[in-house]
DNA sequence: AAGTGGTCTAGACCACGTC
DNA sequence: ACGTGGTCTAGACCACTTT
């Protein structure tokens, strides 16, 4: 573990468990610094973490300010799968595999998905219960070649957990688009609902060499959704 | 400007330009090192930034790659104003005030806005039109101490524009949260519509120095709202 | 083996806020 | 005046990818 991560995880267990408390300040960067036995700038980059993850706020002169948590319990936003998201939250949750094929990418599915035409996906289709009603389908495209081996177990427990912990694939970052759109008969089946509105979810995801491996179609029954963000103003950099 | 901005300014211009295009390495580190004159430390911070805002990925051993930015056009993420996103975009936009009042803030809406109950709040309610059409409702609450002066001139412009260029406030960042809620008469005389639900953003907005200075909901026509994003995965850190 | 980015160090000076 | 964080430097060594 890199010094400045295991900096950074104290840190945060520090905050999280009211240690160092939201309204007061941080130990200055020279004190930390000498806490760990490290340099000042090993300190700074688990500050910056911190900073970025909008749980301490540098303010020149005085220090760095704990902030309230309250708001942010529910990250759906930085790339959380399904299955992190209802084990954090302890939620009761069953997931139901719908479909599992291999299908070939036509030209108009390369548009969507960002895969090249011709090439073999994995297309997974599933639906997430909480309490035994259904709030979210998901629609999943994994490259073959990246993801050569699929079956309805690993896709009914957590299919990101299998890519990362036994393929020992480096999952990075992820376009996403979030829109409001009118559902279709069979969406209102799977959903169980009458509602003429879904919210619907497409992320292309990346490995950290730049290779796409997915492209997903998340959509929510539009009672269920709640998106939580923490937003730093980008002046004009 | 610190050199690392103008490092960062001169590389994102050259990727937006296509001077580095997609898909292509950037100069190694060692190179841009030489190119502007600085140090190390100074290219990697500015290279930093370019990677936290999705243009670039470091891939450790080959280089920094370029990224598409098909996605990345309309950023309604990271605290952009509708002033500024409109401007950008150069959208034919109208904005008309409703309301514009001082309030004292009860206990309920204090709750609601994180204001603190019987402090002064500017309470700005204002209608935003794309091509004649209302597509977006916004209700702001200003910190009165922070904004002691509040015009419809201004409320009518950009108020973000008026509190950092004219007040010299430093805006720092927000907390958001993202819901689909049903819509009521008003709001739908207001949106000229008769669909049954609305997206509503709420956000907290806060200064450098952690002080908050606005409470703003923003109800958008469900047709009208799309949401962009670029997310990089946080591992267990 | 050579070249790339990743981590870490030690020190300097500056900008800002508080006292 | 002092203490804080912000910027910048120069150099070392490590981890990974490519040749």
């Amino acid at each position: 573990m890199k010094k400045y991560q295991e900096i950074f995880n104290d840190i945060k267990d520090k905050i999280l468990s009211d240690y160092y408390s939201a309204g007061t300040s941080l130990p200055t960067e020279k004190d930390l610094q000498e806490l760990y036995g490290v340099s000042r700038d090993t300190v700074r980059k688990a500050l910056a973490i911190l900073t970025e993850r909008g749980m301490i706020q540098k303010v020149q002169g005085r220090g760095s300010l704990v902030l309230k948590q309250e708001l942010l319990n529910f990250p759906v936003s930085g790339l959380t799968s399904y299955q992190e998201l209802t084990q954090s939250l302890q939620l009761q949750s069953q997931t139901n595999v719908v479909e599992l094929d291999v299908v070939s990418v036509s030209t108009s599915l390369s548009k969507l998905t960002g895969f090249e035409a011709y090439s073999k996906v994995w297309k997974i289709v599933r639906t997430r219960s909480i309490d035994g009603k259904v709030s979210v389908i998901d629609t999943d495209y994994l490259a073959h070649d990246l993801v050569p081996h699929m079956t309805r177990e690993i896709a009914s427990q957590s299919i990101y957990d299998y890519l990362e912990n036994k393929l020992g694939l480096d999952i990075s970052f992820a376009q996403k688009e979030i829109t409001i759109e009118p559902t279709n008969r069979e969406e209102k089946a799977l959903l169980q609902s009458q509602d003429d509105y879904l919210v619907l979810i497409k992320s292309r995801v990346f490995l950290g060499d730049t290779r796409q491996f997915q492209y997903t179609e998340s959509k929510h029954k539009i009672d269920k959704f709640r998106f939580v963000d923490f937003a730093r103003r980008k002046h004009s950099l």
